[in-house]
DNA sequence: GCAAGGTC
């Protein structure tokens, strides 16, 4: 018997070829006397281009639209033309006794295969067999399952909402894309359009209006410093009742409790304090918890923790990683949205724990035996399996790896570590003292175990740290994305004496303090994917709000980072450190979107997300159709049945794609016959887009105006090439030796008057200080003389520590960098001070 | 000049 075997990928052919014996490769696959296994390279065909059908759609023209082709037609992609026609003779074969399509277990993976063969021309059903198992492809896994492949028709709903999905967001996009772009003639600006970039684009637009809109409110707290014999502590004024005209924009947990609106309540309270010297502890409450060890990663929470750790974007991580996997091999597959590994992965766990342990000795030291094993659900769990495993080292990082593939590396290393550690413990307390009636509370936490935190410290920068029970916490990081506003109060106190309750509270000090509530954040990169990975807070109704937990998203894993990138090239948002910031331009589409019914919808999260829910009824929930899939999906039988669908519920699947044409057809016409009336002059694209946003530099596609961004290009090319000096840093950012300006140099950002006949001043700061890099905006901070956000540094010896860092003045021709780590473990030695003085 | 989805 002659097979051939299918893979989505090299990597997982070359597993193949191990898991079956066959030894010997050619040029774009693995051949023995049976078996032959070829490889694609994700999608190697493509649906055919609006000019493909008819040459005269390659001008874009109003009237030509809607492009909306009878049947769809799909060709081989260019870049990949190579492998397709390897498959495609390997194919063409009439010994050829089954087909078995090993791509990924998914519905790309089954698009992937379908269009392959459809495109050879290789269409006898009986001789197609599917492989599939969500597993990692183990030997043992691959032959067990070589030995229960499926029948196709398993999987033809698969294919079929694979099909619908390549179909629907063609359609959207080239006609939404073409008529908008038409539309709006500005010249040379492109405004495209899609499912899912447009629904991303109108999240971060609304959150730049929700902080444009805000309006900060003033509230105060009240903090007591009490003491007794046994030592002291900091009380919050809360009261359980709801005030009067309590704060909108407060959480919830906050505005019942601490924050107080109206100055005469808090100088009523500070009047009727003031008057006792003493109060009393009236109740003490303590809590053991246990934390277990976070799960391994998936791509999207690597992104996210490596863009607040290290200012990562998602691309750059993902980037990162694909290195560290095909070159390095050091990581495993990094497209994955899978937190766990399959039970048959403990093997091969075991191998790679004895593997890195030689190398990262120090990290193993609380590494709990008996939780590598099976009984570890959180870390072996077939059940929560998708098609790839969570990412994983495979092997320790080689020495000639780049500072951001260390950090990459050492994230997934030590989580993976981590995981085998046991939980972490602590004890929460909370006290509440009286005072004349008044009550006041403190919370404190003590770490009775590390456990898995000695390897793994949790980054907690974009979520607010206010309460430490866990569910709260969790709570209150979300409503912070949704609430219009918050208040900001600190009330985490590490140590709290040991104090009973009926103990004296000597009220030392009052400090009322006024507050303002904060808008909700600018986007991050991370932000922005965890919204796009759980949409679910955007869904009103709950029946569809509990379908969407974890299963649909906005985009998928391996996409995401590219739609983020695509935004800020189309100059819809643009970066601003870590921030992603909608421009004009991105809320000019958004709102045009918006004035029609039909176009509107692809600005909503919510319905693009049920969208794509209807995919996944397609795919899991319709009845199998008898007929053969090929035909089902390019026959016309669809263009019949034209049930109109007044909105995106459940759709059946025979008509789900009549119903997206004449979505796109209304949508179209929409966009034909809107008025706009505001005139979008492109002018306004230059115009800064908000009170803290610098002017845009969009660079519109005319002559004149690439000419000069080809001359900007060529002069920053030879300010490189000739060192000339680089503009200085901004005005307030002055050398606090000489007055002098802050410019930057190759290593360092020093002072502009260097010149012997300037004064020769030598003032300097490394841009390295330690592993952290320092941009303009620390510089800034430093010159300033605050003390920055903490970071993660690295001592000599390569060991990751967190610290601060503030410049000081040693005497008057002398400032220095100080290093001021988080822990207090970390002995200050002179090393930790970097000189600022040459 | 257009989408989103894979892959490297």
């Amino acid at each position: 018997m002659v097979e051939i075997i299918i893979t989505e990928k090299f990597s997982v052919a070359s597993d193949f070829a191990k898991a079956l014996g066959v030894k010997q490769k050619f040029d774009g696959y693995f051949k023995n006397e049976q078996t032959i296994i070829t490889w694609a390279v994700g999608h190697l065909v493509e649906l055919w281009e609006p000019e493909d059908y008819d040459p005269n759609l390659k001008k874009w023209r109003i009237e030509t639209l809607p492009v909306i082709p009878e049947r769809f037609k799909y060709k081989p992609i260019s870049k990949t033309y190579k492998q397709f026609n390897i498959i495609k003779s390997l194919l063409d074969n009439d010994n050829i006794d089954r087909v078995v399509i090993a791509t990924d277990a998914g519905r790309e993976g089954e698009v992937i295969a379908r269009t392959i063969l459809l495109e050879s021309g290789f269409t006898d059903k009986e001789r197609i067999f599917r492989f599939w198992t969500s597993q990692a492809l183990v030997p043992e896994v691959v032959r067990k399952n070589m030995n229960e492949l499926k029948p196709l028709s398993h999987y033809d709903r698969l294919w079929r909402a694979g099909y619908y999905r390549q179909v629907a967001d063609w359609l959207v996009g080239m006609n939404c894309t073409r008529m908008v772009t038409l539309r709006l003639r500005i010249s040379g600006e492109l405004f495209s359009v899609g499912r899912v970039q447009t629904a991303v684009l109108s999240l971060i637009v609304d959150r730049k209006r929700e902080r444009d809109r805000f309006v900060p409110e003033i509230y105060w707290i009240i903090k007591v410093l009490f003491s007794n014999p046994k030592g002291k502590w900091t009380g919050y004024w809360f009261q359980d009742k709801k005030i009067e005209g309590s704060l909108d924009s407060v959480p919830d947990d906050l505005k019942n409790l601490h924050a107080l609106k109206k100055k005469e309540d808090v100088d009523r309270i500070l009047k009727k304090i003031k008057q006792s010297k003493s109060g009393v502890v009236k109740s003490i409450k303590k809590e053991n918890k246990k934390e277990p060890p976070p799960f391994l990663f998936s791509l999207t929470d690597l992104q996210q923790e490596a863009n607040k750790r290290f200012g990562f974007s998602a691309q750059i991580t993902l980037d990162i990683a694909q290195t560290l996997y095909q070159d390095k091999k050091c990581l495993s597959y990094p497209r994955t949205d899978s937190r766990v590994l399959g039970t048959q992965n403990l093997d091969m766990v075991k191998n790679i724990l004895s593997k890195l342990e030689l190398t990262y000795q120090n990290m193993f030291f609380g590494v709990d035996s008996t939780k590598i094993s099976l009984s570890n659900k959180r870390v072996f769990n077939d059940a929560k399996l998708t098609d790839h495993h969570a990412l994983i080292p495979f092997k320790p990082l080689p020495p000639d790896a780049t500072y951001q593939e260390h950090s990459i590396f050492n994230l997934v290393l030590s989580r993976f570590i981590a995981a085998f550690y046991p939980d972490c413990e602590f004890e929460n307390t909370k006290v509440i003292t009286e005072l004349e009636g008044e009550t006041f509370q403190t919370n404190g936490k003590v770490v009775i175990v590390d456990g898995w935190r000695a390897v793994y410290q949790e980054e907690t920068q974009d979520s607010d740290k206010l309460n430490l029970d866990s569910k709260k916490r969790k709570k209150s990081s979300s409503d912070s994305l949704v609430s219009s506003g918050k208040a900001k109060h600190e009330e985490i106190v590490e140590n709290i004496p040991a104090l009973a309750k009926g103990d004296i509270a000597n009220c030392e000090k009052i400090v009322p303090e006024e507050k303002k509530t904060t808008a909700p954040p600018d986007y991050t990169d991370s932000l922005i994917l965890k919204d796009m990975t759980n949409p679910s807070k955007y869904v009103e109704e709950e029946e569809i709000k509990k379908l969407y937990r974890g299963d649909v998203g906005i985009g998928t894993q391996a996409t995401r980072a590219q739609i983020i990138e695509t935004l800020i090239n189309r100059k819809y948002i643009e970066r601003s450190g870590k921030k992603l910031i909608a421009t004009e331009k991105g809320v000019f589409l958004v709102d045009i979107l918006r004035k029609s019914p039909l176009t509107s919808v692809l600005t909503s999260p919510e319905e693009t997300a049920r969208w794509e829910m209807s995919l996944n009824t397609i795919a899991l929930g319709e009845p199998p159709s008898d007929k053969n899939a090929i035909e089902a999906v390019t026959s016309s039988h669809e263009e019949s049945n034209r049930n109109a669908i007044k909105n995106f519920g459940q759709i059946p699947a025979t008509s789900f794609l009549a119903h997206i044409k004449e979505f796109v057809a209304k949508a179209v016409n929409e966009l034909k016959l809107a008025k706009f009336d505001h005139v979008f002059k492109p002018s306004d694209l230059n115009r800064p887009t908000g009170k803290n946003s610098k002017p845009q530099e969009l660079v519109k596609q005319s002559d004149k105006n690439l000419k000069s961004q080809e001359q900007s290009k060529e002069s920053k090319k030879n300010l490189k090439k000739t060192n000339l000096p680089k503009p200085p840093l901004s005005d307030n950012c002055v050398c606090p030796l000489c007055g002098g300006n802050i410019i930057e140099g190759k290593k360092g950002y020093g002072c502009s008057n260097w010149r012997a006949e300037n004064g020769n001043c030598r003032f300097v700061i490394w841009k390295e200080i330690m592993g952290k890099v320092l941009t303009e905006q620390h510089i800034q901070t430093l010159v300033s003389g605050k003390t920055t956000k903490l970071y993660v540094l690295r001592d000599a010896q390569g060991n990751k520590f967190k610290a601060k860092l503030k410049m000081v003045r040693k005497d008057n021709k002398n400032y220095s960098i100080e290093i001021i780590p988080e822990s207090r473990d970390i002995i200050m030695s002179n090393q930790n001070v970097i000189q600022c003085l040459r």
